[in-house]
DNA sequence: CTCATGATTTGAATCTTGTTCAAAATAGCG
DNA sequence: CGCTATTTTGAACAAGATTCAAATCATGAG
C-alpha cells in the first residue's frame, strides 16, 4: 500500500522533528527545563502524540543520543581513514571525540545524564540496543585501527587483546570528557588545558604500548605542533 | 551557651541520621525509588525538617556524596602511605578506588548521578563546596606521591606537571568506572575484566611516563600476581 | 508555676511535571 | 456519503518536590 508507506515516512519524520526540536530546546534553555508538554507545544503537536513515539521522557533521550551519535561517528570515521601511521590514527581517533565534544557541548551531558542508572534504566530496551547498535561503528573503527598498527608491525600486543587497547583510550577520553563537565572539578584541583594533558597522556599510553613511531612528550612545543597538525589535518574545513 | 551548644549537636546528629537512613534507603531500593517523604517518614520526622537541613533533593544528594567521601578517602590515605616505591605507590592509588567502588557500588552511582549538570546546578554552592574540600586530600595525596617518585629519582616530569600526570590516572579511573557502570556497554563491545585492562593500561601509561622502575605487562600472569599481592597487601583485612 | 515570646516542627496544601485515556477528529473505504 | 478504524487531542490524573500557616515546644521573666 502506497498510503501506508507514506504514512509511515510522515511518521519517521514527525520522530525526527521531536528530536530536532529536542535537541533545538537543550542547547537553548538546558537540559533542566526541557519538559514534554514544552516540546510537543514547540512541535505544535499534543503531549499525547509523543507519547506515541517515546515511552518515556527517558526514553526521548536515550533516542537523542542515538540521532545525534551519527554526527560523532562521522568524526571518529574521519579520524580513522586519516592517511597516516596507525599511531597516529589511533591518537586521532581519541582527538576526534574531542573535537566532538568541543562542537556540541551539550551533546556529552545528555550522554552523562542518560547514561546514569537512573535514566538508563528508564529507557526501553529498543531504546538502550538502538544507541549501542549507533555506537558500533565507532568500536569497530577502533578495533581495526589497532589491527592496522599490528599488521604493519608497529604494535606488539603480546597478552593485550585489541579490545584492552581500545579500552584504554576511552577511558581515557571519557573520563576526561566527565571530569571537565564537573563545573568547578578541574579548577579546584588547579588542572589547567585538561584536554591537552588528556593528548599528552595518550601519547604516553601509546608508548607505553610500544606502538612504533614512539613519540616524545617531553617537549612540550612539539606536542603542541602535533595536536595543531592534527586537527586542521584531519578535522580541517568541513563541518 | 551550653544549651545552644547542645542544640546545635542535635541538630548535627539528625543531619547525620537523615544522610544515613538515606544512604540505606538507596542501598535498599535504589536511587530511582528515593523520594523525600519516605526518607522523613523513615527518620520519624516530617518533610519540612528534612527541608531545614537541605535546600534540595539535589543538595541532599551532595550532601551525601560528601558525607561518604570520607570513607573514600580512607581508601586513598591507605594506598598512599603504603611502604612500596611511589610507583608503586602510584598505581595503588588508583586501585584504591577501585576497591572502594568495588565496595561501595551504589556510591558511584550517586556520584556519577550528582556531577550530571541538571543535579549538580541544582544543589546550593555550599554544599558542592564542601564536596570539593572533601575530595582536597584525595588530590594533595596523589601530586604527594608524585612528588615522591620525582624526588627519589624515579620519575622525570620534564614539561609534565604533577598535576598533568594525577589527571592522566584520574581519568583513566573515572572512565572506566563510567563505562563500568552503563549497563550492557562493554558486554556490547565484548570487554571482559575492565578493572584488570584498566590495571595493565596504567602501567602502560606509568611506564610511558617513564616512571622507574618500568613494569613488564606482556606476562598476564606477572600483572595477575602483582594486582593480587597489592589488593592483598594495601586493602588486606581491615574494613 | 504561669504565661509570653520566639524558635522549631509539622503535614496538609500547592505546584510542577510526567503520563494516561476518553472523547473528538481524521482517514480509509465500500 | 456514511461507517469504521485509526490517530490525535488535551484535560484529568498521579507522583513527588516544595512551601508555609498553624501547632508545638523551649526558654526565661515575673
Amino acid at each position: 500500500m502506497s498510503t501506508k508507506e507514506r504514512r509511515q515516512r510522515e511518521i519517521a519524520e514527525r520522530e525526527q522533528l521531536f528530536l530536532e526540536k529536542t535537541h533545538e530546546l537543550v542547547c537553548q534553555d538546558g537540559l533542566l527545563q526541557l519538559n514534554m508538554a514544552r516540546i510537543a507545544d514547540a512541535c505544535d503537536y499534543a503531549t499525547g502524540t509523543l507519547y506515541q513515539h517515546f515511552a518515556s521522557k527517558e526514553d526521548l533521550l536515550v533516542a537523542l543520543l542515538t540521532a545525534r551519535s551519527e554526527e560523532r561517528i562521522v568524526f571518529f570515521r574521519r579520524a580513522a581513514s586519516w592517511n597516516a601511521p596507525p599511531r597516529d590514527r589511533m591518537f586521532a581517533f581519541a582527538a576526534a571525540d574531542v573535537a566532538f565534544v568541543e562542537r556540541n557541548p551539550q551533546y556529552f551531558r545528555i550522554a552523562q545524564f542518560a547514561q546514569t542508572e537512573v535514566v538508563w534504566s528508564a529507557a526501553s530496551q529498543e531504546r538502550r540496543q538502538a544507541f549501542l547498535h549507533a555506537m558500533q561503528p565507532a568500536g569497530e573503527l577502533a578495533l581495526g585501527i589497532v589491527s592496522d598498527g599490528v599488521r604493519s608491525g608497529d604494535l606488539e600486543l603480546g597478552d593485550a587483546t585489541a579490545e584492552e587497547v581500545a579500552l584504554g583510550l576511552w577511558s581515557i577520553v571519557v573520563g576526561t570528557h566527565t571530569l571537565v563537565h564537573a563545573a568547578g572539578l578541574l579548577e579546584f584541583f588547579n588542572v589547567k588545558e585538561p584536554y591537552r594533558s588528556m593528548g599528552r597522556n595518550i601519547h604516553r599510553l601509546l608508548n607505553g604500548l610500544g606502538w612504533q613511531p614512539l613519540f616524545e612528550t617531553c617537549d612540550g612545543n612539539a606536542c603542541e605542533r602535533y595536536a595543531k597538525r592534527l586537527m586542521s589535518d584531519v578535522f580541517g574545513e568541513t563541518t
